[in-house]
DNA sequence: TATGAATGAGGTTTCATTCAT
DNA sequence: CATGAATGAAACCTCATTCAT
């Protein structure tokens, strides 16, 4: 691997097991055993390592989030939707712990996020209308959007919002589903009769997964 | 004012307005013309400053949420526990912006903020209780009080959530507004057919109050 | 008591059971009760009252060791010279326990000190001269004031040796006997046949109040 | 020179000339001209500095003290013994200058430095009680142990002890050649019939020394 | 590419002392 | 006599960043 990219890598899994704020430029040098000054050769700055890694979550936002307009929307869909939603959740779990802090640093990364949030937006909102059009979804026009919206918020702001309730850094895998059954939950209050037990299953999936010890669970296939 | 209470009251407005990062005892110290020595005879630290103005927060939190046990649960009384939600996210905003970030770094703090959230969430189930007894709430009631954490979270992480939104760093209440309505949104989707048109009146009362120009109403007595 | 003494008394005190370093003009106000403006109002500065405790350092010298010219020597004499030494060291600890960082900070207090010094080792130096022109001590003339000299020394920087030893800060009573017995030994090594068994006793004197038990011992009159 | 070493050495110049406690890291900078910034990228604080100095103390005192267990005590093994020793307290005259206050503030130099007194101890133990064997000290076995520590106590206090005597900072070398003479004076009243000769050698040879012209001698070699 | 010493601005904090009341 | 808030210099330390090699 490139310097290049070990320096993204490392500043990742610091950032995600130290927390952002106490890694310094010099603590992810000495972790990768090179001299601050090539990371600031490769490097402008620390927002700049911040801004690669961001492109990294770009990509795998883009490549989990494959436009649905084709498919059908069925409960494999939203498990596979929801497992993405997870696996970013986990792999970037520094920038949601502190997602304000992280953003409101650097004018230019805001951009990025505010892109590529609007096209998540789109996304779900383009799968909620067709939940909605199917029958599946009792709620009113004007609300598809503000739904999907609140329940991206729920997702991304879950582990701050723990954070809020122990003084222990470590965010686990089961404290990521346990926010994922929160935004089903809001999702399932708009279930109509005839998706009610489509809404149960996902549920069920996740309250299985959301058990400590099925955290290695958490890749194999799901079968419903 | 004393020197003590004005050290707390500068330092909350500079909080709210510049940020807690970006606000320093020698700023605080030079804002209010007072040396930084001065602001260390009255405080231990910056942390001191910030533990009491959450006292400040604590003795706003308990006068605004006074029991609720032996009172009606009606429209009135949901209005009034929203605006007092929403007066206290309006002075504590700088709070609010970074929760994660301003808890994480102490620990006391922490524990007295768990303390008191426990009390709010306690006292919202209690409400949202009585609402599903009274056939007003369709939940089941293992979901209460998951619902009303659910409700306090996103009012709790709204401000947060909306300044990943844009770039400037102040706060309006129009913006306050929106997080409540997003509350009642959650909220109304467990309405009964009994209590749609209540639920109607509480979100138009807080839809009229996101128009940006009706922000100086929000200090009005509320008619339903 | 005056304000001004306690604040002597208070400061002697605070100095010697938590070390003259740790201890700021506001500790000793707190202390008492009083407002540093009012310790100013007694002081004019830190300085000036440990000038005012070596005051008190002076009037105990000059009482506890009055001129011997006329009287004998003989053991009680010198046990009353080694209680009064021992004496003093215990209630003016703070200042043995760093003699040459509280000198070396106030010029005027060094020569107050030089002063009484030069008096303490003259009368000392007299009753070594007694002991030689009586037989009692074998020691060559030029060298009986080096010998009551070295023998200040080491009760004198007894205590800051013993702090040498161990992290704990306080100073023993047994600590300081142990001081002595070093001195008197240094003494001895100087005994002639006729005298040999007075230093015996003299050492066995002291070596008994050495004991930890027998701290409480040390103010009661000497029976040889 | 390395930096790293240049700051050492420049620290402990100005220590020995300055006093420790005068001199600041931004003291230490400043008189290197580099940036306080460098100096903490070479040490963590000024503690570590000083801890480097006492490496270089223990590095001073294992060369020059090696075990004489092979050898026969005679004088010129004692001279060599001495000039080891005012060779060390010269160097590092800032520590037992004010031994006790340094130690005070680190624990784990404190440790190093029982650790290394106890070994010159043994060693100054085992020579007195090898002279005991020879017949050339007449003293008590029970008293061995505590005359080499009287030895060692008065050598290591008497720089400040004399700082107690005069304003000036400066420590001469005459006034450490006073202090050898006096441990030489509590060494030869031990003395026998037999040896008694050879302590006046001893005595005579570092009288010569302490003559304030002879400074520049201190390092010629010694014809006994 | 890479090193690692060096920078320097800026933060936190302490404390002897002053001063208006 | 007494208060106690206020001062300000100075200490300590951090860290993103630069620069000569």
């Amino acid at each position: 691997m490139k310097t290049c990219e070990k320096i993204v890598h490392a500043s990742l899994e610091l950032f995600n097991t130290k927390g952002e704020r106490r890694i310094t430029t010099n603590h992810i040098a000495a972790h990768l055993g090179i001299s601050p000054g090539n990371l600031y050769y490769h490097f402008k700055n620390k927002e700049d390592i911040i801004r690669s890694i961001f492109s990294l979550y770009e990509t795998h936002l883009h490549a989990g989030f494959q436009p649905y307009e084709n498919k059908a929307v069925d409960v494999e869909l939203l498990v596979g939707y929801f497992d993405t939603m997870f696996d970013i959740l986990w792999r970037f779990r520094f920038m949601y712990t502190n997602l304000t802090y992280i953003l409101s640093s650097d004018e230019a990364l805001l951009q990025r996020y505010l892109q590529v949030q609007q096209l998540a937006l789109d996304r779900s909102s383009n799968i909620l209308g067709q939940l909605k059009r199917d029958g599946l979804l009792h709620i009113d026009d004007d609300k598809v959007m503000p739904l999907a919206d609140t329940m991206r918020m729920v997702a991304c702001f879950w582990i701050g919002y723990k954070q809020t309730h122990s003084s222990s850094i470590a965010i686990t895998k089961t404290c990521l589903y346990e926010g994922l059954l929160r935004v089903i939950m809001i999702f399932k209050a708009h279930a109509t009769p005839t998706s009610i037990a489509t809404f149960n299953r996902l549920e069920e999936h996740y309250q299985t997964l959301a058990q400590p010890q099925s955290c290695q669970a958490s890749e194999l296939s799901v079968q419903l």
